[in-house]
DNA sequence: GCAATTCGAACCAAATTGGTCCTGATTGAA
DNA sequence: TTCAATCAGGACCAATTTGGTTCGAATTGC
């Protein structure tokens, strides 16, 4: 376990969509349907991430998106923060935590460090590094699916 | 959030405890009053604790539980993965995930190396080194600062 | 045999999550 | 000007997961 939801799933595939054309504004049903899921999930996600400050909005007829950053320098970490809140293990970790037992919690220092360890593993892979390597050009991802795991339940 | 569950928190609590007193054989109820959590919580929790290896279990009168190894050789990873199966942040990073084209998904390598990050920030801390700076602690080095996680790099 | 204790499973309620839908605002173009 | 395409922002529901309880059976010491 130690999963994270689905839709931050979805969320970085949706983002490794939209570092394959950054210079490109795609519309939501666009890039619902070379990430393989539905409207209105990537709507929704897209939503949030713009208001992450990730993605770049354009209203009105042909609007669409598109990245706010170069891909270099968005990473997993952004992507899992806009889509999750900060990474936080346990409440003890958190800031304003009313942790009650007292008595065991000097585990506090040793949470924190953890969820900064984790932090800075999620910060060191960009969306640059989790793009497949391109052979073809640009156009190549609308015929060639990039991913379809969030697709498959195991149940 | 990527959040672990308020149980495996809870299992962590137990643990310290339990390394407190690692030669003793403490019955549930005792276990349960000493991490202040209620009693039912407790027992279920070291039922799982038990199956996993990490304790070890007296059945009958004055029966109780106490720590399978030294605290020092129990990690933080041993509790969480006991209580919330192995690490695996997407579907994708799992061992037989449902994603069929897993040869050409360049992204499952940076999730499992995310994974793999994560799971060693997890096991960098001990069950020793969790307690209450009672006796004479280590520094706890492992966990301040993990420098160098085994990622991909850009190439 | 009796009392203390763990074992295993079933069970329920509540919170979270995944996913859809509707209404309004904005833009470009006929 | 008017219309169609498109994003914005919630409200909303269904399904899963999670946290927590309860009950009877098995085991052991006295």
């Amino acid at each position: 376990m130690l999963k994270l939801g689905k839709l931050t799933d979805y969320g970085t595939v949706i983002m490794t969509v939209l570092a394959g054309s950054p210079a490109a504004i795609l519309s939501a049903q666009d890039i619902a349907m070379r990430a393989h899921l539905t409207l209105p999930t990537v709507a929704k996600l897209l939503k949030q991430l713009v208001r992450a400050g990730l993605v770049q909005s354009q209203r009105g007829a042909h609007g669409g998106y598109r990245l706010a950053r170069d891909p270099s320098t968005i990473t997993v970490a952004d992507v899992v923060v806009a889509l999750e809140g900060p990474v936080a293990l346990t409440e003890c970790s958190g800031e304003g935590s009313g942790c009650q037992i007292q008595t065991q919690c000097e585990t506090r220092t040793n949470w924190q460090a953890i969820n900064q360890a984790i932090a800075q593993a999620l910060a060191s892979v960009t969306l640059a590094q989790m793009l497949p390597p391109r052979r073809a050009r640009e156009p190549h991802a609308a015929a060639q699916a990039p991913h379809e795991f969030p697709l498959v339940r195991a149940t």
